[in-house]
RNA sequence: GAGGUUGUAGCUCAGUUGGUUAGAGCGUCGGUUUGUGGUACCGAAGGUCGCGGGUUCGAGACCCGUCUCCCUCCCCA
């Protein structure tokens, strides 16, 4: 025996069964994004690492994988580098390439350098896996699909409302029970951290907020502290660790909270409308949330920013999103403003399986299965296959003429609603036979009328 | 990147204080008189016990290393 077979750690083969519960997922997807008139769109595996790197923060940029220079190339690589210890010098020169980390960067590349060729705005919608270098975990994979939309080239808050609606379709769509919509806003975040005299620690302040609901508000402030805040500062922050009440009302109270900041009152004004409008027209299923602790690490954002998380289930978030001012300004073109989500397809697939949500009929399964019982049995099945096939029915002739035995083993393991059996004595008489493999009723036909009969059953 | 945990047939797992040819169920394949599946009965194939080293007369069991699985943190979908 050989070694035994393996994938590397974090991904994953599909079977028949799971292809076709992905690709109903996808489908669901795609047809919300494209009834909001988004259109797809396709990049690289991989882009210039130049692209990626830094785009991301420090953790980010460790969890890109790197391609490796092939051939020739491999001859940049920066010895000099080495020698003297500069370890990132070094990988840098070894490597040009690297497997895209998420989809939104790429998009911005793609914008930057297409702008000529697209009409703003531009909504565009994009599925496709993504790879990271992470240490796989429940609902933790190193290649996995996302799901984007982003709509480029308007600030209007529209189209944050419009990303919610969109999030609200697709989970009522694919029948999860009870989700949670969790909104933000970088601009508030900013407000805070200006309030409380420590603009310079906004990011260690979002980070901590950001664990709120996994180490509670002791340790929030274990967190702040050490990081150098100073207690006036945490002091100012703790009230925010309980608002209550509907979000117009603790919008009511971060007003207040921030009227000495003109950021803040700001996020404060954008979050209210979309809160109005999203009111004003209504959801599904969607319990939408104002979340002054939600953070998200992404760098870019600088506006509204999204969660979405399944109630009751152990996953993280399931989606996830924001806007991001001027993202694109790092390829050239500065003063677009964008705003999009990711849909995390695996995760959200995991959360279908466990909550036992997939459709029945998602399973592939065969019409028809023509047995096969001999040479010149097989040429009329393959005859009468083409027929049926165009007349939409899917069906198979099984390829050589083993025992019926064993070929009615496989319509059986095929799901297999119907058999043709066509043999010598069927031959003779110009007909078939045809089998219901649910009751085991069997019928004759002939030949020359099965096509339409069949259309009858 | 830090910590914990796991690793025996394709899958799920047994394997007693270290002791002969490592077991079961499911699955797979074959058969139960040659053209009738899903049930039943009979039978077979399939494992250098994750990999490498060590302790021992003897290791699937003990020790070290390494990889992997799953989990927590970090971060995130």
């Amino acid at each position: 025996m050989s070694q035994k077979p393996s994938i590397p750690k974090g991904t994953r083969d599909f079977l028949p069964s799971d292809v076709a519960k992905r690709s109903y997922l996808f489908s669901v997807i795609r047809s919300v994004y494209e009834k909001h008139g988004f259109l797809p769109i396709e990049t690289p595996s991989f882009e210039l690492s130049s692209t990626l790197m830094g785009k991301y923060g420090d953790e980010g940029d460790r969890l890109i994988f790197r391609i490796l220079n092939s051939g020739d190339k491999m001859k940049k690589a920066d010895l000099q580098a080495l020698d003297a210890g500069n370890l990132p010098k070094f990988a840098s020169s070894l490597s040009e390439k690297a497997l895209r980390y998420d989809l939104t960067v790429p998009f911005a590349r793609f914008v930057a350098q297409h702008q000529n060729d697209i009409t703003f705005p531009f909504k565009r919608y994009q599925i496709q896996p993504v790879w990271r270098a992470d240490r796989p975990q429940h609902g933790r994979y190193q290649e996995f699909y996302q799901c984007d939309g982003d709509s480029i080239g308007s600030d209007s808050l529209l189209n944050e409302v419009e990303f919610i609606q969109i999030i609200d379709s697709v989970l009522t769509q694919l029948a999860i029970p009870a989700f949670t919509i969790k909104i933000n806003n970088r601009k508030i975040l900013s407000g805070i951290a200006e309030v409380c005299g420590e603009a310079h620690h906004l990011i260690a302040i979002t980070v901590a907020l950001d664990k709120m609901d996994k180490i509670g508000s002791a340790g929030v402030i274990t967190e702040l502290e050490s990081k150098g805040l100073s207690q006036g500062a945490i002091d100012k922050i703790s009230p925010l660790f309980s608002l209550k009440g509907t979000p117009e009302e603790q919008l009511d109270l971060m007003e207040k909270y921030l009227s000495s900041s003109v950021v803040g009152l700001k996020g404060i004004d954008e979050l209210r409308y979309v809160f109005e409008t999203i009111t004003a027209i209504g959801v599904q299923e969607a319990k939408i949330e104002f979340d002054v602790t939600l953070a998200r690490g992404l760098n870019y954002y600088t506006g509204a920013i999204f969660e979405v998380k399944v109630d009751n289930v152990n996953m993280g978030s399931i989606c996830g999103g924001g806007r991001y001012d001027d993202l694109t300004a790092t390829f050239g073109l500065s003063g677009v403003s964008g705003v999009g989500i990711s849909f995390g397809a695996d995760r959200i697939y995991d959360v279908l399986e466990e909550l036992n949500l997939f459709p029945k009929n998602v399973s592939l399964s065969l019409s028809v299965l023509f047995v096969n019982l001999g040479q010149k049995e097989s040429l009329v099945s393959m005859q009468l296959a083409k027929e049926l096939r165009s007349n939409g029915i899917d069906c198979e002739v099984y390829p050589s003429a083993v025992k019926l035995q064993k070929q009615l083993k496989y319509a059986n393991d095929r799901g297999c609603a119907w058999v043709v059996i066509i043999g010598e004595e069927e031959l003779q008489n110009q007909q078939l036979s045809l089998k219901n493999m649910e009751s085991g009723e069997q019928l004759k036909f002939a030949i020359t009328n099965f096509i339409s009969e069949f259309s009858k059953l």
